[in-house]
DNA sequence: TATTAATTGCAACTAAGTTGCATTAATAAA
DNA sequence: TTTATTAATGCAACTTAGTTGCAATTAATA
């Protein structure tokens, strides 16, 4: 079925992701692959996880996008989860217990959501 | 207070996104201006929109950016409304009556929030 | 009307992402 | 194991989005 090959870039850019506290931005990612690949691979291997739904795509409110890990992206691959971007320390992480409600108008068809809050984290809200 | 002036791309620029049915990105407003204001202008009025708080900023999920007009911001300038991009029309439009509930653990400062669904809009979903 | 500082246009620049194509390498078939 | 197939990569060039510095313009105020 999948015809996804197993190559260096995709594992470590994978395991990168996959270990990370937070979500990570292509940036994130080149810094730590270093020459490991080219930059434009990273792009064609997030491309190609998220296909595979094995990562999920988020976009802040000023637009930066950042990757992180799905969990249980079998079935439905719909993550209504918050995320949630520290304005202080800039991490961006998915507070996957925290599902908000809401209901659209009958007519509206949802594929995906983007969810997120910027503000404080705990961590930085307490230096204060 | 404000020391904002009252300039013609300033006045144009916010009664097209007032105007509008929905959301607007840069270029939306750079083809609607013509030659009335270089492009550096617009991206220079809209930051000044939003200080004031006459407008806010959209980002979908892929980090498309759009600037829709505020209602009722005097006091709060907080936008907990969901916004749908539709995948079909590529519209951008604020559901100002749909408030996602949720609740986030008590140490979290929530400064701003950006929530987008993509989907199907009421009239491409019936055109299917 | 004269003064002042906000605003603008322009050119140059940076950052982010895309594309075409020749080369490399993971996988499966022989 | 060797060979064949085609996904994946590197590289260079390109596009798109947004930023910056500075001189010229102009809205607001005195
Ligand atoms: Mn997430
Ligand atoms: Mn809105
Ligand atoms: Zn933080
Ligand atoms: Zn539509």
């Amino acid at each position: 079925m999948s015809n996804s090959r197993n190559t260096i870039a995709r594992t470590e850019i994978l395991n990168l992701i996959r270990e990370a506290g937070e979500a990570l931005s292509h940036a994130d990612l080149q810094a730590s692959l270093g020459d490991l690949c080219n930059r434009v691979t990273i792009y064609r291997v997030l491309d190609r996880l998220l296909e595979e739904h094995l990562i999920h795509k988020i976009a802040d409110v000023d637009g930066n996008i950042t990757y992180a890990a799905c969990h249980d992206c079998s079935g439905r691959h719909l993550h209504n989860h918050i995320h949630f971007r520290c304005e202080e320390c800039q991490s961006v992480t998915c507070l996957n217990q925290v599902e908000p409600e809401f209901k659209l108008p009958r007519q509206y068809v949802v594929h995906s959501m983007n969810f997120t809050v910027s503000g404080l984290c705990p961590k930085c809200s307490g230096k204060r």
